[in-house]
DNA sequence: ATGCTTGCCGAAACCGGTTTCGGAAGTTTT
DNA sequence: AAAACTTCCGAAACCGGTTTCGGCAAGCAT
């Protein structure tokens, strides 16, 4: 190992120390500290000229110095799993960027890491606060067991959640109603006019996947329609498997002619397989999804989705991990925010009536052989 | 501002420092940190079993009590700059994870921000070494004027870019060869038996815009083909300036048979464009682009692409700056890698002579009004 | 006037490391 | 054998903050 004196340094031009800021006063350095954190044992006169004096020459303490003493780095933890497969994650920058603007407003940073498996993502949580280099941790996509959340929660570290988990007790989280999402999207379906309306819910590991299906379940009732099980397709995150999931459904004997989605993606899966089959979509076979991702926007169609603000969420997600650092009780700390919906043209009346499509779809050639591979 | 004790602590369970291994072994902690940095003046006996004590103690020095003495983290600074307009950048994902995974295997860390505008990124770059949040920066993007360049260099502050810069003094950096990807592009659809053959450059405000339509010029002089200023596109980044671009291009009176793209996005355009012009891609229209974005093997045909390896990227940039920040040179911190050939459909010999496509083309109703706007 | 609080701040210890300095051995030189 | 180096480690200062403790002065009640 190299010793540290070969090292490329930051220029030596002398920062400015609590002791400048205590001598420019003659004070001394610990009533400048404790006027600047707010003990009660200093003059409020004492604690302005402090302040003034703070500004005015500029002093920032540094954060590791204040660590070795506190034990918080003023960081905001985030590990991320990146699996092969969604290695191109939608949203991902915007979130972040919300996430570090938030903390920076607070003059907090961000720790960042990715790791692809979860053993990995817990491996380095768990030297993450080891080594003290967060306070508190982010956990996206919470699942339905989720080994982060036990083990924070049993070392009592402070975290938040994005999305929602079985057992609340000492959790905090941010979340969007995607429950709330599915049940409009499918009764505004059914307002449409459509009679038989599926469901294709995200993958099972995922908290919200069963909200999502409750949500499109009470949009059900709520519209006064019958829940058929059949009309859940198999789970589908890909485009791949989003056309294979609706193309499984579309061989139903009483076909849907609409598809509530629980991601965007699922729904690009869609029209693939709409198109496969000659079915327009917004006319023989109506869509609405979840997410609110750039290529909805580009597809023909636009899909009619329910989008998140994915900047927002980073940043209130920020926001009240700090505060839970700070001490607010976890149970204070509980948003859901509503996902927006963006109407464009994958929801229309019917075309056809169930029956007439599935007439329509027995006699079109590839309706029996069509299958979905992954691509290459 | 509340005071430090009503936190939320992480548990107190003692850590071990570098007093316990100190008082294990019957030493003082000033030889134990002497040691374990790898100062002359420790005997080789005494080192081996102060590293023993160490691994089998469990000792992990905190990187911020080291900080306040050294003033280095062991943190690497990442800011990157998000665009509502590619927000939902692609790779983000991948090169974070390439960056973090590689920092933690020499027990750094990387310390993330995102900002909106060029001057904030170079504000918050600020902040991050003023607190020594960061010991070096990770620099994606180099543009032709890099503020951040200039300021990282006066500062004296290590970096390393991701891209090449015009004045190399005191840079280092890892990149992609983007031009030999074009130079290989461009003979390639020559040996196919293509003789107009266009580019279509990324923004010109980023280095490597330069550096590929180089790289083009080059494959033309290769193959032998004349360079005609006028099959070089206005620069397109989206999809929708690349399906302008190339619409643009086919109304040259020798239109191209085969486009270059500086990137996928455009790329992806240049599809849609021909869809709109009943062009079929890979037959009276070739394309081969660069970036290997998972879109282009879902595109009809399947978009030949020279794709770049981000996570490996991300690794390499991480490994250097570390290097670097230990007070390697920057001169001997160049890499540069391949982009990887992905033959997919998209670039075949051309169905028809310059000449017939333009004959066809002006006999294609949309030919002449066709227009790509942003999309909503 | 005396004793007791209370308000406010200084002195000093402390956090977990790094780095300087000096000195006790052992080795070599004269 | 004394002097001069080396080798190797301990003692203590130091980094930039935080926190504990104690004490002085003013205010209040007795």
């Amino acid at each position: 190992m190299a010793i540290r004196g070969d090292s490329v340094g930051l220029k030596p031009r002398q920062r400015v120390t609590i002791t400048d800021v205590a001598t420019d006063l003659g004070l001394t350095k610990s009533t400048v500290s404790r006027a600047l954190n707010g003990y009660p044992d200093i003059a409020e006169g004492t604690r302005l000229r402090v302040s003034r004096a703070a500004e005015r020459l500029g002093y920032r303490p540094l954060s590791h110095a204040q660590a070795i003493r506190t034990g918080r780095v003023r960081s905001l933890g985030l590990v991320l799993q990146i699996d092969s497969e969604d290695s191109a994650r939608p949203f991902l920058a915007d979130f972040v960027a919300g996430i570090t603007q938030a903390a920076s407003d607070e003059h907090w940073t961000v720790t960042i890491a990715a790791e692809p498996t979860e053993a990995k993502v817990q491996e380095t949580l768990s030297r993450l606060t080891e080594e003290r280099k967060a306070d508190g941790f982010i956990l996206p996509r919470t699942l339905v067991e989720d080994t982060r959340v036990a083990s924070l929660r049993a070392q009592g570290v402070p975290f938040i959640m994005f999305g929602r988990t079985p057992d609340p007790t000492g959790c905090a989280w941010y979340d969007i109603k995607g429950e709330e999402a599915m049940r409009a999207a499918t009764t505004r379906l059914a307002s449409l006019g459509h009679e038989r309306i599926a469901h294709i819910p995200g993958g099972a590991q995922y908290f919200y996947s069963g909200l999502r299906i409750d949500g499109y379940k009470e949009g059900l009732a709520a519209a006064g329609l019958p829940f058929d099980p059949a009309l859940i397709g198999p789970e589908a995150m890909t485009e791949q498997a989003g056309a294979a999931a609706a193309t499984a459904l579309l061989r139903n004997p009483n076909p849907p002619t609409a598809i509530v989605c629980a991601v965007d993606r699922a729904a690009l899966g869609v029209y693939q397989a709409a198109k496969a089959l000659d079915l327009r979509i917004g006319r023989e076979l109506s869509v609405i999804a979840y997410d609110g991702v750039p290529e909805g926007a580009y597809s023909d169609p636009g899909l009619t989705t329910f989008a998140v603000n994915s900047h927002q969420a980073g940043a209130r997600l920020a926001t009240l991990l700090i505060q839970r650092i700070r001490g607010v009780a976890p149970e204070d700390l509980r948003e859901l925010a509503p996902a927006t919906l963006v109407e464009r043209g994958s929801d229309r009346s019917p075309a056809l009536t169930s029956a007439d499509l599935a007439q329509r779809l027995t006699q079109h050639p590839k309706f029996k052989t069509i299958q979905w591979e992954d691509h290459q």
